[in-house]
This record gives structure tokens, sequence and C-alpha cells, in this order.
RNA sequence: GACCCGUUAGCUCAGUAGGUAGAGCAUUUGACUUUUAAUCAAAGGGUCGGGCGUUCAAAUCGCCCACGGGUCACCA
């Protein structure tokens, strides 16, 4: 046990007295009548006359985060998880004994109820005039400071609970990050879509390229990867003739932690059966646009400096058009071998990797000279084929698949493609990416024989896209730091 | 992984020619029946993130470590 403070000493004290009282410090059930919130808008505007006439009835709980306390009658400020709403308690009002009760015992931070009626002060703020005052949790540690609240960014977060009760802010993305997935779900579900729950434990990584976490089962004596996408078993549903499905799900990827990679993060993907990549542009644009207005109610949103207007409709850029106008080189037109790519590739200071074929410099040269620039929400198209193992080849052109990337503000918040639903070509692209990983690239997927199982059965042509859940969270919240939207962000073990 | 910045009372922050550690809020005691960051008076509260070093003397200078923030790298 560490040494306790003055403070943390005397709210021990006042438990105590509590105690003797033969009050349980932690407290019981209490059945409110209203929320803060409940109060201000039903009696705004009513004067204090009307208010006095009416007498209203009310019992409302919730922590005490502001007090003022004087010598027969005192004010407190009581925080649910509405807002704030502010208590009279007086000695005439509520006796003697319970008047005594709160202002020797009471503290900010405590849990308390009050039953008592709405009136107006002199200064016009609608308050409870309490008549009988219940104390039901004791805070024995104080609260952040009134003011300033709680600041210190590790604090906050390492402390959601402390940061939630002093930010009002955080309170609020909280509040808003789940009716922006419940809105997502409306959108999808009203299209005809399945919401699913796939496995989290996978045998066998995949639907993307990343470092996976690994872990260990003890019954089945084998290695179990926490998924990194949920891609694969989406797909398989497609094949069961689910034909419309999609997973809000927990990704998790072993990688960097910085303001927008978190290890442990939520994706939806989704899938439509008889789609294909121009469908899921109007459900990715759709659904945007679709939050923006039901949980907003506004179409401009600031991110990272810029002013982005979702009423617009979004661009559309091709891969190797913005490289040729950034950088001068035309990779549609001139089909160069990989020589050539590397020599380009070393005159503008790309980096390039043992496993690196013509389609992975292409992808360089865009993530290095074009990917800022893409501020207004753009659909980017026309991929490598060599760095999408998942997606169907551009008919008309073979080195490119059909696939976008949405991008706002230079961010990616979206990943889509006509689904590759052949299986000879799907083995042929495993392959290819096994030959990847031999070469060095740890990032690689093994070939998936259940999934090629699946896709000789038939899967329906289809259209499939993912969306970085956070990452959207963070848009429409307007936060630069995935710890802003996460309630508990990854943090090292102090 | 690299670099930069930060870590001082419960909270928010001051604090260099190196010379006994400060304020506001919070706490305690007293006053106060419409306050609202209540007010007034008094008091208590610190291993200055951890360790090592330089020095007669370190919150302050140097090195190492931990944690956090940022920039970059990594990252479909």
């Amino acid at each position: 046990m560490e040494q306790l403070t003055d403070q943390e000493k005397a709210r021990r004290v006042k438990l105590e007295k509590l105690v003797e009282l033969g009050i349980d410090p932690y407290g019981h059930r209490y059945d409110t009548k209203d929320s803060a919130k409940d109060i201000k808008t039903k009696y705004a505007g009513k004067s204090k006359e009307e208010l006095e006439a009416e007498n209203n009835e009310t019992k409302i709980a919730g922590r005490i985060v502001l007090l003022r306390k004087m010598g027969k009658a005192s004010f407190f400020t009581l925080k649910d998880r509405t807002g704030l709403i502010q208590v009279y308690i007086s000695r005439d009002n509520v006796g003697e004994d319970n008047y005594t009760l709160f202002k020797s015992t009471s503290d900010t931070g405590d849990i308390v109820g009050v039953s008592g009626t709405i009136f107006l002060t002199d200064t016009g703020e609608i308050t409870v005039r309490c008549l009988e005052y219940t104390h039901l949790s004791k805070s024995i540690k104080p609260l952040p400071e009134k003011f300033h609240g709680l600041t210190d960014e590790e604090e906050r977060r390492r402390k959601r609970y402390l940061d939630l009760i002093t930010n009002d802010e955080s309170m609020e993305v909280a509040i808003l990050r789940p009716r922006i997935v419940r809105s997502m779900q409306n959108y999808f579900d009203s299209l005809g879509f399945i919401e699913v729950e796939t496995p989290v434990l996978q045998m066998q990584r995949g639907g993307a390229t990343a470092r996976p976490f690994v872990t260990y089962h003890n019954a089945l004596q084998s290695n179990l990867f926490l998924r990194i996408a949920t891609e694969i078993p989406l797909k398989k549903l497609l094949v069961g003739g689910l034909e419309r499905v999609y997973e809000i799900g927990r990704i998790f990827r072993n990688e960097g932690v910085d303001s927008t990679h978190n290890p442990e993060f939520t994706s939806v993907e989704l899938y439509q059966a008889y789609g294909d990549l121009s469908s899921m542009m109007d459900i990715t644009e759709g659904v945007i646009k679709y939050i923006s207005n039901n949980v907003f109610n506004k179409s401009i949103f600031i991110c990272d400096g810029h002013e982005i207007d979702l009423s617009k409709p979004f661009k559309k850029v091709y891969m190797v058009d913005l490289i040729k106008e950034k950088c001068g080189i035309d990779f549609k037109s001139n089909n160069y071998s990989l020589d050539e790519a590397i020599a380009l590739a070393k005159e503008h200071d790309i980096k390039v990797e043992k496993h690196f074929t013509v389609g992975h410099i292409i992808n360089e040269f865009f993530e290095k000279y074009c990917e800022e620039d893409l501020i207004e929400p753009t659909f980017l198209l026309g991929h490598p084929i060599e760095i999408s193992p998942l997606t169907k080849e551009d008919p008309n052109d073979k080195r490119f698949v059909q696939r976008f990337e949405l991008y706002i503000a230079g961010t990616e918040y979206a990943n889509a493609y006509t689904e590759l639903n052949n299986p000879f070509e799907q083995r042929k692209r495993f392959e290819e990416e096994l030959r990847e990983r031999e070469a060095g690239n740890d990032e690689a997927g093994d070939i998936d024989e259940t999934f090629l199982e699946a896709l000789e059965y038939a899967m329906p042509p289809a259209g499939g896209v993912g969306i970085g859940v956070d990452r959207l969270v963070m848009f429409f919240t307007e936060k630069s730091s995935i710890r802003d939207v996460l309630l508990f962000p990854h943090m090292k073990t102090k």
C-alpha cells in the first residue's frame, strides 16, 4: 500500500463517518426520474414564478463535479451521462441531519442522488432544489482540477474514466463513435446486407499483407493467428449464397504504433455478389454521405487542416496518371522492364526491395510523390496487379487490377475491388505471393487451400470494400490521433 | 528503429551565473441561506520520473534507463 496523501486520508475519514451514521459508502440502486439534459430541455424558458407555481418534482443521480459549500445552504453541480445540472441544498429544505450529512461527508467525485423540485436561481440557472440527499458512492481519490481538467495526454489515455469525467469532448467522441457505427449498419442493412461475425482466431493468415500476432492453443497444440483481415471468410459466405454480407470487426496487426495505427483496430468489410468496383464506389461514397447527413447533419469537416466538403461528388483518378503528372513518367504507355523501372526508381530516390517488381515500383512512386496531395475525397484507381493478390485484373491491361482506394487529406480510408473469383488465377496469385515471401517480403501471405476450394464451388462475381472505422471516426470527429477515438488505446505498461 | 521535446504537490503550471522548492485549484480549520472557476481568513501538503556521475553544493550540468508527445522511417 502506498502512502496516502492528506486528501485521501480526509476522504477516508468522511467514509468512516458515513459508516458511523449507518450509511453504506458504496450504496444501492437509485431510480431516477430525469437526466440532467431532460431537466434542462423540459423546463427551458420558464419563468421563476411559473416554475415556483408548478413545483415540478424530479429525481436525479450523478457525480459531484463542483461544490460550493456555505453555512446553511450550498450549491453543487452534478454530472450524469447527459451533462451538468446544478443542485441547491439548504438546511431548511432537507433538515438539519440531512444537511449535516451532506456538508460533512460530501466531496467532489462522490456519486449522489437528489430528489427535489425545479426552480430558477436569481442568476437564471435551472436548478434542482434538493428535498432529499442520498449518498450513493464515495470517491476516496480527488478529481483532477476543476477548471483545467486532466490535460496530460498519457493520464487521459491510461485513466480514460478521469478523462471522460473531466473532458466533455472525450465523452462526446465516446458517444459519437457508436452512433457512426450504428448509422453505417443502418445504411448497409437498408441495402439488404447481412451483418455477420467470423473468427478472430485463424489457422492461416490472409486477406491482407501484414505481420500477424501469433498465439497458442493449448488443447489443439497449435499456433493460431489473430486475423489481419476479415476478407477470406466473408468471401466464403458469398460462395455459400449469403450474397450481401458485411462484418464490423476487430483486426490485429503486429506493426508500429503511431497516431494513425493501433495494434488492434476496427474495420468494416462488405461484399456484394453480382456487384463490381463501381457498385463499391456507390456504397462507399453513399455510406460516408449518409453518416454525415444522419449523424452530423452537415457536410463540411476539417481534416488535417483542410476543409473537406462531402456534398461534392468524390473524384476519380488513376495511379499511373498521377505519377505521370507529378514525375513525368508514363508507366501506362511504356511497358518498362524491371531493370528500367529500377533505374527510374533510383533516379527518383526510391528504395527498391529485393522482392520488387515493376508493380511495386509504380506503387512506391505513388506513395512517395502523389499520396499526400489527394486532399479532396478521391477514388484512386488502377493499382498494379502485384500488390493486389485478391483482385480481378483489368481486362484492358493485365498489369493492373480493378481496384480503388479512397483518399481524403492524404490518408487512405477505404480499399475496394472487383473480387477475383477464378480459382485458377487465385492459385497463381497465391503462388506469386509465396515467391515474394521467399524473396524476403515477410508480410506476404500463405496459400489458403480452404479458400481455393471454396472458389472451386464457384463464387459469384462480386465487389468488395474495406473501410477503416477508426479513421472514419477520426474524420467525422475531427481528431488527428487514433488514440482520441479509442477509449483504451494501446499503451506500454509503466 | 532514428531524431526532437516533455516528466516538479492530488490536478494545472512557474522555477538558470548550480546555493534551504513556488503559485492557483484541491485539502484541513473557521465565517457565510441564491452560489456558479463562490468569496474571505489561517494551516498542512514535495525522494523535483528512476539510476549513475561532475561539484563544497544538482529540479537546474553530463551519461544511461523508463514512460509520454511530436517528426520521420515502417505500414495495401
